[in-house]
DNA sequence: CGCGACGTTGATTTGCCTCAACGATTGTGG
DNA sequence: CCACAATCGTTGAGGCAAATCAACGTCGCG
């Protein structure tokens, strides 16, 4: 028993802290996702490319971000172990927006496409409730940095990015995180280095 | 016949842009509607009142603005003819906020509460796709406002408020778009003195 | 070793906020 | 109908946070 608590893989455990799922259920979901590997500074997703994964991380950390039209980076989120990535907002609509997903550390991915995506919803209905409670949390999160951003200033973002993401401070360089809160890298230093006092 | 268009009521108007519907089905929404006036500078919702209606704006305009901790108004959306207003992301979760929603204007409303739109889905499945489009447009609009704010400067973004909103600088105070735009009275003032030049 | 990537620090500029004063308009009560 | 207050927009002065531009140090890697 304890041995199989062991075996299970951090993306059932992470569903099921969200639905109540068949062993078999499981079996099925496990069966119709393939595992990669990203090397960091590559790329698992480019503009041109039809986005057509949702992906899972088992290890590693990734960034997505999109260039607007002035050429900047705009990083959306980080994704690090047992977060799923992928531009949930496309669902909706494309906002003729150019999305990279680039790794930042080297990274193993579980991934589901579209169609393999449909047919666990169609045999098995629980995983329509895991998505829509992920894809909800996504659009409070967006909500709440929305706020964040009217309301603070960039020192207590700084700190609120922090706590949101354990320790990614120490993983994810400056320059990442500055594109992250809009800042300048060299504003997020000073901001760092007032902190240490 | 031409008599018989004019006699479509607005709402009814901007649902046939969305969806296909029947004449029986149209005459249930229009039963399950209550109309309603408000006078300008009064409030339609005030923090501590649960939010149990969507209204449909017939005639005047009103803003729906959250009050933040600091206490700085925030406003989300205006609301002018042929506009849904509501919380709508109130759906999801409710955020903590304080939501205010006042008319600017004399204004004439349809309202919908909880109750009906259930009674309206179930007999009606159609408007399930209305209320999902109009929905899915609202989370756009909030993704478009936070690339803009990132991208923009303040004179750009307020050129963009007066294109989406017809007219609307001349029917509402410079201070509700300074707020809409998250930026002081006194520093719109000074770029709308330079746009006139 | 030499190069590139990254973080830090300084100097300067810029956009916006805040505070303050003032004019124009509107609403209200005597 | 007038006097007064309240509301709103405009303009100026001062200050601050962050952007920009630039220089420099450090680290890791081919």
């Amino acid at each position: 028993m304890v041995i199989i608590e062991f075996m299970k893989s951090p993306v059932e455990t992470h569903i099921k802290k969200y639905i109540s799922v068949t062993e078999s259920e499981i079996n099925l979901f496990q069966s119709l996702l393939t595992e990669l590997t990203v090397k960091a500074k590559k790329y698992l997703v480019k503009p041109g490319i039809q986005l057509k994964h949702c992906y899972f991380v088992n290890k590693g950390c990734l960034k997505a971000y999109y260039l607007d039209k002035k050429g900047n980076k705009h990083v959306i989120q980080f994704a690090i172990e047992n977060w799923w990535v992928s531009d949930f907002e496309a669902f909706y609509h494309n906002l003729d927006i150019k999305l990279y997903i680039e790794a930042i550390e080297d990274s193993t991915l579980l991934a589901i496409n579209q169609e393999n995506l449909e047919i666990l919803f169609t045999k098995a209905p629980a995983f329509e409730r895991y998505f829509r409670i992920l894809l909800t949390n996504a659009f409070i999160g967006q909500r709440k940095r929305v706020f964040s951003s009217l309301e603070k200033n960039t020192k207590e973002r700084y700190l609120e990015f922090c706590a949101s993401y354990p320790n990614i401070e120490n993983r994810v360089q400056n320059y990442h995180i500055a594109n992250y809160l809009g800042v300048s890298a060299e504003s997020l230093s000073r901001i760092r280095s007032s902190l240490k006092c």
